[in-house]
DNA sequence: ACCTGAACACCGTTCAAGT
DNA sequence: ACCTGAACACCGTTCAAGT
C-alpha cells in the first residue's frame, strides 16, 4: 500500500529504537520482537527489516544505547584522588548504573550470538569504552611507561566485577539486592590493588 | 492414540535428558525445543509437558546436569599444596571444563528466569556445590575459626574468575582462545590473594 | 523508493479425546 | 494412567505486489 507515513528514514530509525529501548526497559530483552515494535509503531513488520539486518541487528543497538550510557554515567564520576579511592567510586557508579537499569543491563549481561556469528566491530568498541575509563584510573600504578600492564590489570579486575554483578542478578548469590554485591566487589577491589601494590614492593 | 512405547516413567525421563543434553552440547541452549526433543524421541510434544512444568524447567535440569559433571571434574584436582598452588589448580580445571563443553556452560551462563521467576531451590543448591570446593580452598588463609570470612573471599574471587570466563566466551575480551583468560584469572587470583596476606601482616 | 502483508516454517503450551 | 495431536496464540524472515 506504499508509504504510510511522512517519517524520514532517521526519524523512523529513532522510533524503532526509542520504542525498542522502552520494551527491554520494561520487560526485559525476551519481550523484544520485531512484531511487538512493528505494532506499536503502527509499521507493517516488513519495515523493521527495512531498517535493521534481523531482530538481533536490532537489539545490538538498543544495547549499544545502553553502553552508551553507562559510559557517560562513569565518565561523570570525579576522579583524582588516590587509586583505591578512585576505584571505589568508580564501582560505586557502577552498580548504581546496574540497579537503576537492571533489565537493559542485563540484556548486556546475555551472550549475543546464540548462532555462533561473532559480536560486530562498531559493538565492540561500545563495550571497550568503559573498560579504558578504568584502564585510565589504574595507570598512576604502573607509571607513565606501564600502559600495557595498566590495561591488563584493569581488564582482570573489572571482568572480576563485572562476573560479581552478572551473580548477583542471578540471584545465585547469597546477596539480597545490590548493597552486599556492591561490598563484594570493593573487596575484590580492594586486594587486587593490595596485591598489585605488594608485589611492586 | 493411548500408549507408544513401553518406557517407564523415569527411562524416559532419562531419555529426554539425553536428548535435550545432546542437542544444547551440539548446538547451544538456543536449539533446545520441546518439539524438537519430542520428534528425536518419538513421541509427541505432549509428553514433554507430562514430564516438565515447562520448557524453562527442562533446560534447568539439562544445566543441572554440567553443574554436576563440573563439581566432580574440579573435586577430582588434587590439592594440598600451598593455597595459591591449589587455586591455581582449581582454576586450570575450570578452564579446562570450559573449553570442553563451551555450548553447556554457556548455557548456564546466561540468566535464565527471563520471566523474572527465582530460580528454584534445588538448582541454586547445585550452583553452590562448586563454591564449596572453592572455599575449602581458602580455608588456610582464615584458619578454622574463619569459615565465614574464607567463604567471603572464596565467593568474591570465584565471581571474579566467573566474569573473566564469561567476557572470554563473549569475545568481548582481547582473548583469543583460552588461554589467555585463563591466565587473566591466574593474575586476578595471585593479586587477590597476596593482597588479603598483605592485609593480615 | 518505500512500505505492505500474506506466506512459510517454525515456536510454547493446553487439553479434549483416544486407548 | 498415559499419550496424542489439533488448536491457539504467538514467533523471525522473506518477497512479490502495491503506491
Amino acid at each position: 500500500m506504499g508509504r504510510r507515513s511522512d517519517h524520514s528514514r532517521d526519524e523512523l530509525l529513532a522510533l524503532v529504537l526509542d520504542t525498542a529501548e522502552k520494551i527491554v526497559e520494561q520487560e526485559g530483552i525476551a519481550a523484544l520482537t520485531a512484531r511487538r515494535v512493528s505494532k506499536e509503531i503502527g509499521y507493517s513488520v516488513g519495515t523493521i527489516y527495512n531498517l535493521f539486518d534481523n531482530l538481533d541487528d536490532l537489539s545490538l543497538h538498543v544495547k549499544a544505547r545502553t553502553l552508551d550510557a553507562l559510559y557517560a554515567h562513569i565518565r561523570a564520576v570525579p576522579m583524582g584522588q588516590d587509586v583505591e579511592q578512585d576505584f571505589l567510586a568508580l564501582n560505586a557508579a557502577y552498580f548504581d548504573f546496574l540497579s537503576g537499569n537492571p533489565n537493559t543491563w542485563g540484556s548486556i549481561l546475555e551472550r549475543v550470538g546464540a548462532d555462533g556469528r561473532p559480536l560486530p566491530d562498531w559493538y565492540l568498541a561500545k563495550v571497550a569504552l568503559p573498560f579504558s575509563v578504568v584502564a585510565e584510573t589504574m595507570l598512576p600504578l604502573f607509571g607513565p611507561d606501564g600502559r600495557d600492564r595498566a590495561d591488563y590489570a584493569a581488564h582482570t579486575l573489572w571482568c572480576g566485577v563485572h562476573g560479581i554483578a552478572v551473580m548477583a542478578m542471578e540471584d545465585s548469590l547469597e546477596v539480597v539486592g545490590n548493597h552486599s554485591a556492591r561490598e563484594m566487589a570493593d573487596f575484590l577491589i580492594l586486594n587486587f590493588l593490595r596485591g598489585l601494590r605488594a608485589a611492586k614492593a
